[in-house]
RNA sequence: GGCCCAGUGGCGCAGUUGGUUAGCGCGUCGCCCUGUCACGGCGAAGGUCGCGGGUUCGAGUCCCGUCUGGGUCGCCA
């Protein structure tokens, strides 16, 4: 930069944006919006302007449901010339109507509509814009598929449900950014391109033409931007931001998607959480009329595994899991001679048929379990199945007490590594729930996960993941949180235990946003990265202008991200995040509408630079 | 990358143990209709059954491969 930029003050009042208001904006072409007409307006003439949502055509009269933005007016053309001109009208025109609104004659009127009590007669009609014949019907209840839908996305967008999520999203980003304007935040935008961050997932890269050879990398989050952005005295942060991870693709995943992104100075933990709940307990307010109380219950991330088997457990039923690695200790049956025993209950699972029981096997072994072990507790309270008789007598005898089970009800087990068999379990758990009818659909649970572990050990990876350093230990959320207090001083003497301070928050069995405190002092930094095994040439190289950013005081901070997709899925209700998004891709990573990706021409491979070789050292900065 | 499901006129679906001319609903086009609101009536057009092989006298149907989409595990905060 090489001038002053003018200050804040030198520029005078900021201008008043507020001018503009969506419901009430200034009418061009025309005077009313349909949706918005009632009885009141008996006698007035009006001007509106809308597709042709449906003609039903009688001859002498013919009736257009005429829907703009707003809603759906019916409009009624009779006599002579305006009725031949009507019926030549054809779905999805766009049209231009004048005409005075009437009240519908008695009977006629529609209590299904919101206009349904009037009517315009129409004395005027021009055809703004013609339409073809529509590759698939726009009317709500019938059924399309998906990627017809995606391929004309502008003609779903027409349709009621899609047009809903939209705003619905649009008004999600509105009360957040209300919620934060009021606490003195600052919207920032960081960069999309730029240099690969270590999250962990795969870089969507972009060939540099100016520098052959090297390559953007897509955010997979502004995480290092908006820690510089805190060097930089901000303060307050926030951002809609969208971020990119090159992963494989699911109902509640896309390569692009959108975060919520928040970072503060001088901050803990305790004040991150209480932002998070004001910002959620906002949202859930204004978009789902549910009050949620806080604060929002917490338990940590050991107590999660343990008693529901995941570090996201959907709190709307109360079903645990029971361990019994203790209870098993001395089993004859060799399965259960394992570091850890775990139970969970299906009420009323003893009078499933014997298929139902091998499908769990099946089920089991899809989420790559050996099986699922069960004994079935009759309603004498007798013990059955093909494992009871493995058990000794004592463990049948005290085995319903020890898990909590009735008569009449199974108990599946598993057995193997803790973090294996839990897993299992936790799934088993949610399986149940929905096979028993346990959860409630209407219902909303929110709960912190906190005391994440600081690490976890790099011989639990399996093929594939990316460690971030070459040591034993890789960082469990990433390598800039900050152990806790107790662990400060002492994390690397027992990295597999110390707890950090990061938080997710969890809605209904979706990790909806996470976060935590972050490192802001060079030496613990250095000792964590050591303890990860990244070396201080490493450090340097992956992330040197954080660290040489911190060397010039940076303040205590610490945020968090919430899945702004995801929040939107559940307030609209939504099964998949497609619904919620404006343009979608399709799980191959291709967005049907316009063909992307697309091949590129020889000219433009070779201005990219995509096949030049890397220059052999980059000196970093220069 | 593994597993499961699907692909049949523009859309949504049916199609039996392989057997004549591949059906239905909606939509489209034409005509009729003055109170409908998912209007109604009469008529018409529209399909190489995703693609490529194979078995067979004969394949939408069976077998192999492949592509696309959806779900799920792996992966991914």
């Amino acid at each position: 930069m090489s001038r002053t930029p003018p200050s804040l003050a030198s520029l005078g009042a900021l201008p008043q944006l507020s001018w503009y208001d969506t419901r009430r904006a200034a009418p061009v072409m025309r005077t009313h919006e349909a949706g918005t007409l009632r009885a009141e307006h008996a006698g007035q003439t009006v001007t509106l302007t809308g597709w042709v949502a449906r003609r039903r055509d009688h001859g002498g009269v013919i009736f257009i449901d005429l829907r703009d933005a707003s809603g759906v007016a019916q409009v009624v053309f009779r006599e002579g010339e305006m009725a031949e001109r009507a019926h030549r009208l054809r779905s999805e025109f766009v049209v231009k109507v004048v005409g005075e609104v009437s009240p519908r004659p008695e009977g006629n009127e529609n209590p299904e509509l919101p206009t349904g009590a009037i009517e315009v007669y129409a004395s005027q009609l021009e055809v703004l814009s013609e339409s073809a014949p529509l590759p698939f019907p726009l009317d709500d209840h019938l059924e399309v598929g998906e990627e017809t839908r995606l391929r004309h996305r502008y003609l779903d967008l027409r349709r009621s449900g899609p047009a809903r999520a939209m705003r619905v999203r649009s008004e999600t980003n509105r009360i957040a950014r209300e919620v934060l304007h009021a606490e003195n935040f600052v919207e920032v935008e960081t960069p999309t391109l730029t240099r690969s961050t270590p999250e962990g997932a795969r870089d969507f890269l972009v060939p540099a033409r100016l520098r052959p050879g090297s390559w953007y990398a897509l955010p997979q989050s502004p995480q290092l931007f908006k820690q510089l952005l805190m060097v930089g005295g901000l303060e307050r942060y926030y951002q809609i931001a969208r971020c990119y991870r090159d992963e494989d693709f699911r109902a509640d995943r896309q390569p692009e998607f959108t975060q919520l992104d928040v970072e503060m100075s001088f901050v803990e933990q305790d004040d991150v959480i209480a932002l998070g709940e004001r910002v959620i307990t906002a949202l859930w307010k204004e978009l789902a009329d549910h009050e949620i109380t806080t604060p929002f219950r917490r338990i940590s991330y050991a107590e999660a595994m343990a008693k529901y088997g995941s570090d996201k457990p959907d709190l709307r039923f109360d079903l645990e899991l029971t361990e019994l690695t203790e209870y098993f200790k001395d089993t004859p049956f060799r399965v259960f001679q394992s570091p850890y025993v775990g139970a969970v209950v299906m009420p009323g699972g003893a009078s499933q048929p014997r298929r139902t029981l091998d499908a769990w096997q099946d089920w089991a072994k899809q989420r790559g379990s050996r099986g699922l072990a069960y004994v079935l507790i009759g309603e004498d309270g007798t013990l059955s199945g093909p494992v009871a008789k493995n058990l000794s007598d004592a463990e049948r005898a005290g085995l319903a007490e020890a898990v909590g089970a009735k008569p009449g009800d199974c108990v599946f087990f598993a057995a193997g590594t803790a973090s294996s068999a839990r897993a299992i379990l936790g799934a088993a758990r949610v399986e149940i729930a929905h096979r028993v009818g346990l959860i409630d659909e209407n219902a909303w649970s929110f709960v912190w996960v906190v005391d994440f572990p600081m690490f976890e050990s790099t011989g639990e990876l399996k093929d594939g993941d990316v460690a971030v350093g070459g040591g034993e230990w890789t960082a469990l959320h990433h390598a800039f949180t900050s152990p806790t207090p107790e662990w400060i001083d002492r994390f690397e003497s027992d990295p597999g235990n110390a707890l950090a301070y990061a938080y997710d928050i969890v809605c209904n069995g979706n990790e909806i946003g996470g976060g935590s405190i972050r490192i802001h002092r060079a030496d613990v930094q250095q000792r964590a990265f050591s303890v990860m095994g990244i070396t201080p040439e490493d450090a340097q190289e992956k992330f040197g202008f954080l660290l040489e950013a911190f060397k010039y005081g940076a303040p205590p901070h610490g945020g968090i991200a919430f899945g702004w997709d995801r929040i939107v899925m559940l307030l609209t209700g939504s099964d998949s995040l497609r619904d919620v998004i404006a343009f979608p891709k399709t799980g191959g990573g291709y967005d049907p509408l316009t063909a992307a990706p697309a091949p590129i021409t020889p000219q433009q491979r070779k201005e990219a630079g995509v096949d030049a070789k890397p220059p052999a050292a980059q000196n970093p900065g220069a």
